[in-house]
Order: structure tokens, then C-alpha cells, then sequence
DNA sequence: ATAGGGTTAG
């Protein structure tokens, strides 16, 4: 029983109703003065009188069964459920729910439905899915009403955030065979993306196609994304093969995306990729846009290849196409990376002649080139001047400055930084307390490193895989590497997965301890867990073995690592040298580290 | 509903 419906106390007489009947619903009528039927003071929204007449004659809920039995015109019963609910403070039955969305349905009141669905996903947090399945399926006959009701609500939890629940009735839908519509199924994809879940992607997609929900190039496209997204390149190009063997054409998004993604999360020659994928483009005759030439412009800078980036830059305007703000962000970002700031601020002119107005990113570029070269008054100055010019700055911009603080051993700044963040209403997030934390560590001040995550913590921000490589390297950098161990178990139990980064910097804590034999056992973990050793666990491996005077292993580690595929890079040259060629060893692959030692 | 720029870890 609902909590007030001791308020209902009044006769309630069944008999009154006339269920069968549509119009003369005259529910009070036992004395013969005729009364105004419910449906008239519903219409006349006379809620007082509906009020008494409810009191008098009992529990609301069971009217509302009987404006629905009765097939009373569906905008009436919504408006008499809704204000049933608020002025008793009740909550109808889930079954009398679905029926008024089944006559809303009936009736076409689709926007109504939306609204009405909207409040539940927003509200009810008790009922079950598989409750909400049984009861649209028993409390209408309309299979296509059904569906709609399924569809729509796959639309209201997204909408509220409730990824999970929409993913819920997406699965139920297939088992009752009800057929979603390919928008919600785009919707809920692109939701699966946001939350990085490529299995539950893959899974909807699959299904779609299983249930024959006619996927578009939206849904081929999101799917592209979040392969791209969670580093699955290969896939994605895939899924354009796909794509081309479906029949379904590709447009500027669908290669944009890849590109973008090779850019992002390609290894080496993921240039080289991002432009074979741009001449499958123009040959599939979709034509480049200012995005396309900013995703590679882009591209080049991270991969510290501004001539190639400027040749890009050159060629989109050979195009006819005009460089925007962000193509000038990415090229200011690529030279000031390279420490080149003056040319940056040549760039940063040039933008400003052509009517481009630089924003925070660009100066967040900026203040990083400064930064990164450990120009920590000229940053300071410079944040100061653009903050009075009216740029109004983010937490990126006082991470970018917290960080350079940490670097440059000033803790007391940094946490005074972080202050007048806070005051300016701008709110620390897990980056600007990854940067403290990890200055902490090179202080080597674990106390206040421990005290400063749970402080993290307590304020509802959440560790990510780099909160946990920095307190792992923090102990390792104590000679406690058995603790970093225990951080690392941790992380696992709270669901964050480790990287390449936390093995080998375990590793690299192992080896600076001399014990290999532990080392050893981490490249075992992470083999375990999916992760291939990459050149820095060699690096760090090699090293190891070397200090320990095994160059025989630190030998056989190299070979295996070119045997992998696996490039060595510059740090490996540098042990090479200065482990083993100045120790008089020569290893094998010598030659090939010779060419590494001149690029 | 889907594509581009700025911060943190080896």
C-alpha cells in the first residue's frame, strides 16, 4: 500500500463507474443532481473539485484504472496522472504506466511519450528492465506501439545519462523481438564510445545487422570512432572494406575519422598510413575539408615533423581552403614542442592579420613552449598578460603552469597556483593533482604524496592510469619497489587497467634494486595481461642486465627485440654505448645501432 | 547520433 493512501478514507464505490461506458463517466452520482463527469473536470482542469470528489470517493490509483479500462481520450488520463501523482505524492503501478503509453502510442502523442518517458528515466530508479519489458509487452497489443515504446525509452536513459539501462533495453528488445529504430541504435553507440565500451560497440553493431535494423553510415561511422578511439586501427579500416563491400558510401566523416586516428594512436608510420588513407579518399571522390588538413597538420606536429606539417599547410591553401584557428593552434603547438617560440609568435601575428582570433588553446600552446623550456618567469609573465587581455583561462591552462612549477621543484607555487584556481572558480581536476602528486614524488616526499591522493580522492575525483603510474614511480624512486607492487595490485583491484608505462617503470624500479629476477616476473604480468613488451621494457631490461654485468643476456635481449620487430631507439644506443661498447663488448646488432646513433 | 587544436606517467 502506498504511504498516504490512508488519506483515501472515503467510501470508495465501485459500482459508480461505468467502465464500459466512454462518455457517461459519472463516478459520484449517487444522489440524482447531475455532477460534472471526471473527464469535464479533468478538460476544465478544475483540480479542486477533482480533489474532493477523489477524497470522497477513493483511491486515486484506482481511478486512473478506470479512465484506462474505460478508453477515456488518452490526454485527459496523462493530465489526470500527472497531477494525481503530484497532489498525492503517489506512485502509480507499472503496469498502469505502460498502458497510458500504450493509448499515448495509439493516439500518436509521441511527443508526450517522450516527455513521459523522459520523467521516468530521470526518476525511477527501482524498476528493473526486465519488469518494464514484462509489463509493455502484457499491457498492450500493438507490437509496433511496443517497439516504439522500447525505442523511445533506449532514448530517455541516454539522455539521462543512464548508458547502462539503454544498453539494458537494447538487449531486451532483441530478446522480445521488438525492433528498435537505427537512430536509437546510433544513439546508443555513440554513448558506448563516450564510455570507452569497444565490446559493448561491437556487440550493438552486430546485432543491429543480426536483427536486420538497417545500419547508415552514421552507425559505421561511430563504430569507426570507437575502434579508433580505444587504438584499433586495423579494425577500423576494416570496417570500411565493410562498408565498401555493403554497398554504403563513405563520406568526409568516415575518413576523417580514420585519419584522425591514425594520427592519434598509430605507431610508427602512422603518417605514411594517414595519407594512404587520404589518397583512398580522393579516389573514392570525397573531397578533403579544413578539417581533414587540420587533423593532418595535426598529425605532423606530434609526430615532430613541422616541415611536413608546413607542407600540408602550403597544400591546403593550393586547395582553396582556409587555415583556421585550430590549423594556427596545431602549427604554434608543433614549433613551440620543438622549442622554436619566436617562429610560434611569427604564427600567432600571422593569425591575428587575418582576422583569426587566437583562443585559450593557442595560448595554452604557447605557455607550454615556455614551460617545457623551463622559462618559468616569461610563462608566468605571459599567463599574467593574456588573463588581462581577457582570455579567460582553464584548468588546462593552470595545469600547464602547475606542472611547470612541480618540474621546476617549487612545490609551495604550485599549491598556491592551485588556490587561486579554486578562488577563480576553476576546478582542480585528476591532471592538475597527477602534476602535484608527481612532484611530490621527485621530492620524494611519500608522506605528503599519500596525503595529497586521498585528499584527491575525498574530493570525488577519481585516479586514472597515470595517478597510478606516478605513485608507482614514486615508490620506485624510494628504492621501495615491493610497495609499487602493492600499487599496482591496487589499481587492478579498482578497475583501472595498467599500461606499458606502470610495467616498466616497475621494472625499471626492480632492475635499479638489482633484482632482475622480479623484473623478469613483471614482463611475465604483463605478457599475461595482453601488453607486448615494447622497446622501453627492453630499454629498461637491457639496462638492467648490463648493470649487473650479464652483457651476454643484455646481448640476447637485443636480438630478440629485433627478432620482435621492434625498433631500437636512442636511449638504446645510448646503453649500448655506454654499457657495453665502452666495456669493450660489441653486441650483435651493432651495425644496425649505428644507423640508430645518426637519425 | 559520427570528424580537427591546448595539461599530467616510462
Amino acid at each position: 500500500m502506498h504511504p498516504r493512501s490512508n488519506l483515501f478514507h472515503g467510501k470508495f464505490r465501485l459500482g459508480n463507474f461505468c467502465p464500459q461506458s466512454k462518455h457517461a463517466f459519472r463516478p459520484f452520482s449517487s444522489d440524482e443532481t447531475p455532477l460534472p463527469t471526471v473527464a469535464e473536470l479533468i478538460s476544465k482542469q478544475l483540480w479542486k473539485q477533482l480533489k474532493s470528489h477523489l477524497l470522497n470517493g477513493g483511491p486515486a490509483t484506482t481511478l486512473l484504472q478506470q479512465l484506462l479500462d474505460s478508453k477515456t481520450d488518452p490526454d485527459l488520463t496523462l493530465r489526470y496522472f500527472k497531477w494525481s501523482q503530484k497532489e498525492f505524492n503517489l506512485s502509480h503501478s507499472l503496469e498502469n504506466r505502460c498502458k497510458l503509453l500504450h493509448s499515448l502510442a495509439n493516439a500518436k502523442r509521441y511527443s508526450k511519450m517522450r516527455s513521459f518517458l523522459n520523467d521516468f528515466a530521470k526518476y525511477e530508479n527501482s524498476v528493473s528492465v526486465s519488469s518494464i519489458f514484462h509489463a509493455i509487452s502484457i499491457c498492450g497489443d500493438s507490437f509496433s506501439a511496443t517497439s516504439l515504446i522500447a525505442d523511445m525509452l533506449v532514448k530517455a536513459y541516454l539522455y539521462n545519462m543512464k548508458t547502462n539501462l539503454g544498453f539494458e533495453v537494447f538487449k531486451r528488445a532483441g530478446d522480445y523481438g521488438y525492433k528498435l529504430s537505427v537512430l536509437s541504435c546510433n544513439h546508443l553507440l555513440s554513448a558506448l564510445v563516450k564510455e570507452n565500451e569497444i565490446e559493448n560497440v561491437e556487440y550493438v553493431f552486430k546485432e543491429m545487422i543480426r536483427r536486420k535494423i538497417e545500419v547508415d553510415v552514421s552507425t559505421f561511422n561511430i563504430v569507426i570512432n570507437g575502434l579508433c578511439k580505444v587504438g584499433k586501427l586495423n579494425k577500423a579500416s576494416d570496417v570500411i572494406q565493410d562498408m565498401k563491400a555493403w554497398g554504403i558510401l563513405r563520406n568526409i566523416i568516415t575518413y576523417n575519422t580514420l585519419i584522425a586516428g591514425y594520427c592519434k594512436k598509430g605507431r610508427i608510420g602512422k603518417m605514411y598510413k594517414a595519407d594512404a588513407i587520404l589518397k583512398e579518399m580522393i579516389a573514392s571522390e570525397v573531397r578533403p575539408n579544413e578539417i581533414t588538413f587540420n587533423i593532418l597538420i595535426d598529425g605532423f606536429c606530434k609526430d615532430e615533423n613541422v616541415p611536413a606539417a608546413m607542407k600540408v599547410f602550403k597544400e591546403m591553401q593550393t586547395q582553396g581552403l582556409k587555415p583556421n584557428v585550430v590549423t594556427y593552434n596545431s602549427l604554434i603547438y608543433g614549433l613551440c614542442s620543438e622549442g622554436r617560440i619566436d617562429e610560434a609568435n611569427g604564427f600567432l601575428d600571422e593569425m591575428v592579420r587575418l582576422d583569426l582570433k587566437p583562443n585559450v588553446a593557442t595560448y595554452n600552446a604557447l605557455l607550454n613552449g615556455l614551460c617545457k623550456k623551463g622559462k618559468l618567469k616569461e610563462a608566468t609573465d605571459f599567463f599574467d598578460d593574456f588573463v588581462k587581455k581577457g582570455i579567460a583561462p582553464t584548468v588546462i591552462t593552470y595545469n600547464t603552469l602547475i606542472d611547470a612549477y612541480c618540474k621546476g621543484g617549487r612545490m609551495e607555487d604550485a599549491f598556491a597556483l592551485r588556490e587561486s584556481m579554486i578562488n577563480r572558480g576553476i576546478l582542480p581536476d585528476v591532471s592538475t593533482y597527477n602534476c602535484l602528486i608527481g612532484g611530490l614524488g621527485r621530492e620524494g616526499n611519500i608522506r605528503v604524496v599519500r596525503k595529497v591522493t586521498s585528499e584527491m580522492l575525498n574530493k570525488g575525483l577519481k585516479a586514472n592510469v597515470i595517478t597510478y603510474n606516478i605513485l608507482v614511480e614514486a615508490m620506485c624512486k624510494e628504492g621501495e619497489s615491493r610497495k609499487a607492487a602493492r600499487v599496482l595490485d591496487e589499481m587492478v583491484k579498482t578497475g583501472i587497467s595498467p599500461n606499458h608505462v606502470t610495467y616498466n617503470t616497475l621494472m625499471d624500479g626492480y632492475c635499479r634494486e638489482g633484482n632482475l629476477r622480479a623484473a623478469l616476473n613483471v614482463r611475465t604480468q604483463m605478457e599475461k595481461e595482453g601488453n607486448r613488451p615494447n622497446v622501453v621494457t627492453y630499454n629498461v631490461l637491457i639496462k638492467g642486465l648490463c648493470m649487473k654485468g650479464k652483457l651476454e643476456d643484455a646481448n640476447a635481449l637485443l636480438n630478440d627485440m629485433l627478432e620482435k620487430g621492434l625498433i631500437p631507439n636512442r636511449t638504446t644506443y645510448e646503453i649500448v654505448k655506454e654499457e657495453m661498447l665502452e666495456k669493450g663488448f660489441v653486441p650483435d646488432i651493432q651495425g644496425h645501432m649505428y644507423s640508430i646513433s645518426g637519425s
